[in-house]
DNA sequence: GTATTTTGAGTCAAGCTGACCTTTAGCTAG
DNA sequence: CTAGCTAAAGGTCAGCTTGACTCAAAATAC
């Protein structure tokens, strides 16, 4: 910052992390809402979060309410800062910024109950953004950002085996690709793509035998992070 | 945010937007860093920024510091928010946390004189990084990661040409990245690359003619925004 | 005119992609 | 026991892109 901070009164705000919490459930992608239950926006749907507390970075804040939301440590998923957002009107409570933070992780055992939290539950991307479901404050723009940098972590990153419990096999990995891209992919190719990315996915040496069909190998996620080459070369993806 | 927001005490904090303005002068890059003239650090060098006034978004704050360090509008140049920092102990004045911007631009008039700006200079990437220009807060860190975000939307998007004043040739936009990624790129290929790419140059049909070598086309920016697939399949770029 | 420099075009082997086909391994129905 | 089903796993192949390379074109300097 610059010496000009002596001369002009510093805006005084106070901080939220909102979160944006995804996992894929019967194939298909989804967010974990919660129901408010203080004004403002009583009763509607809004995306988990809270005020940044003294001492306290943006990431632990991340943390902390991701802990109390969903009963998870925050060591088994992935969190990322997302984006923030400032305009001065998005909170009628006054200068409120929030900062956006996106997680990704596996089917999650459901909110606790008992914490002051209102009711938590996973809901389908699809109703969270079609306008079936309205969002309080500006959490629908945040949602459709989370979703945009989601799908882009897809492709250029190992991520989506965030998703998956441990141990997975590939056709669990393109379960998620599909749900979060929103269009299938063709099975053998997408093997030939993942298994030959080193350090993605390392083989437990163990099978699991489904309800139907051949048994299928299982894997635990690598070391790699990083994609090279990206996984698609056409980079359109449709909203589900 | 969730209702806990009315038990706890929310945190009060100031904010700044501090910017990582780069361009690149005589196939260098360089960084807009400025002299503090006030405590904490002063006499330091550190990137410009500076509080957020009230009613203002971080998107305006930034594009105003921008025109008071560089007497630039910002519409020339990319512009776009790169991470939130909030470490408690960044600042020894208090609870401060910053939001870095990332500009990229043409080789820049040098920011005007007069203002209440301390001295504000072009420095070459390699100084402010190897320790030899030592930064005050956090800066450092910031700039490490907005050099991470520019060599990576290099890759992945059209934004190179923001660091080229229109019209441009070819050379000088494959001297772009030459600079931001440090190594050199074959002028053939690079050409057969950006030159297919659709919507990324759009030919003036002038040439200009150099003091040494044949003469160039001209183009414009096209209206293309991402590059797909993008410039490179092996991702490690090194440090300058 | 010759040397030099940069642009611009072309060649070619190697590798990757996307589309498609075949086989394998388990289950279930009859 | 066998046939049929499903999903996994592996293979084929034309077409495209890449990276390394060569070569011609257009200007200036000497």
């Amino acid at each position: 910052m610059t010496e000009r901070s002596g001369r002009r009164p510093a805006a005084v705000v106070a901080v939220t992390v909102d979160l944006v919490i995804f996992t894929v459930r019967q194939d298909r992608l989804h967010v974990l809402l919660i129901e408010r239950g203080n004004e403002p926006y009583l009763g509607r749907a809004a995306l988990p979060g809270g005020f940044v507390r003294h001492g306290e970075t943006l990431d632990q804040a991340a943390l902390r309410e991701l802990r109390e939301e969903t009963a998870l440590d925050g060591r088994q998923l992935h969190l990322e800062q997302l984006h923030a957002y400032s305009e001065p009107a998005r909170d009628p409570r006054g200068r409120i910024i929030t900062v956006a933070y996106l997680a990704l992780g596996p089917d999650l055992p459901l909110p606790v109950a008992g914490t002051d939290a209102a009711a938590a539950r996973w809901t389908s991307l699809s109703s969270a953004l079609d306008g079936g479901v309205p969002l309080a404050f500006d959490h629908a723009a945040i949602l459709r950002d989370g979703l945009e940098r989601a799908r882009s972590q897809l492709e250029h990153t190992t991520v989506a085996a965030a998703f998956c419990p441990e141990p997975f096999t590939v056709g669990d990995l393109r379960r998620i690709y599909e749900a979060v891209w929103g269009f299938k992919l063709d099975p053998s190719n997408f093997r030939r793509k993942v298994t030959r990315t080193e350090g993605f996915l390392e083989p437990t040496g163990d099978r699991r035998v489904p309800e139907i069909g051949r048994p299928a190998a299982l894997y635990r996620r690598g070391p790699a992070s990083l994609l090279i080459p990206p996984l698609l070369r056409t980079g359109d993806v449709t909203l589900p």
